[in-house]
DNA sequence: GATAGATATATAAGTCGCTTATATAGTGGT
DNA sequence: ACCACTATATAAGCGACTTATATATCTATC
């Protein structure tokens, strides 16, 4: 198995210090990387439905008993969370090859 | 438009430091990331026709005149170098915020 | 100088994930 | 009431990758 697609990574990272649902995510990772690199709500929805097919999370309970009922939340699972290592060390190993390669100027990560 | 390809930002990786050949790249990559990274011909020489298209590469001259004549050289263009350092960039923010979650223990990269 | 295995490039068929578009409906502010 | 925003979902189409196949050269060994 080759490496998974940037949208299942962000989707992941968005939820390793959180429980959160589809919409929530799209807009979270607008605000961190500005409106080009959200996703659209299509790629969104069928990227959860596959990734919880996949093992890699799962639906959690609603924070709040207050909480807006058309929401999905959901959760990393152990397996999620594995993966989520695992591709960040590939990716961190990546970014040190382009520094050594002089792409990275500042040390920024 | 959102972000290039894993595939097509480690060919952009590859040729950063020397001009490559497909081949080449493919070894190279087999060699530093283990051989299940490793891209099949198949999506090697499509992804390098279709970045040569999109102006991220060109061909270049063989580096020795006694080469292999079959081997086809690429060289980044300015764009291809350009587009590598945005992507660079963007990875490494993605890193940070990897290590900023915990999931990544040691400073790797 | 024949054979074998690695090297090297290329393309077709099929799969899969994302884009674009559309649909539906609840929520919150004025 | 109205309207924009929030929220989820699915279908059609496209593009990138996988798998498989084809072809040919190079290098080592016998």
């Amino acid at each position: 198995m080759p490496d998974m697609t940037p949208l299942t990574f962000r989707i992941l990272l968005a939820l390793a210090d959180a429980n959160r649902h589809g919409y929530g995510i799209i807009k979270e990772i607008e605000q961190r990387d500005g409106p080009e690199a959200a996703p659209s709500t299509g790629a969104m929805y069928l990227a959860l439905q596959r990734m919880e097919a996949d093992g890699l999370i799962e639906e959690a309970p609603s924070p709040s008993t207050a909480d807006d009922a058309r929401r999905r939340y959901y959760a990393l699972t152990p397996a999620g969370r594995s993966e989520a290592e695992a591709e960040s060390a590939r990716l961190a190993a990546l970014v040190a090859v382009a520094r050594a390669k002089k792409l990275l100027v500042a040390r920024k990560a």
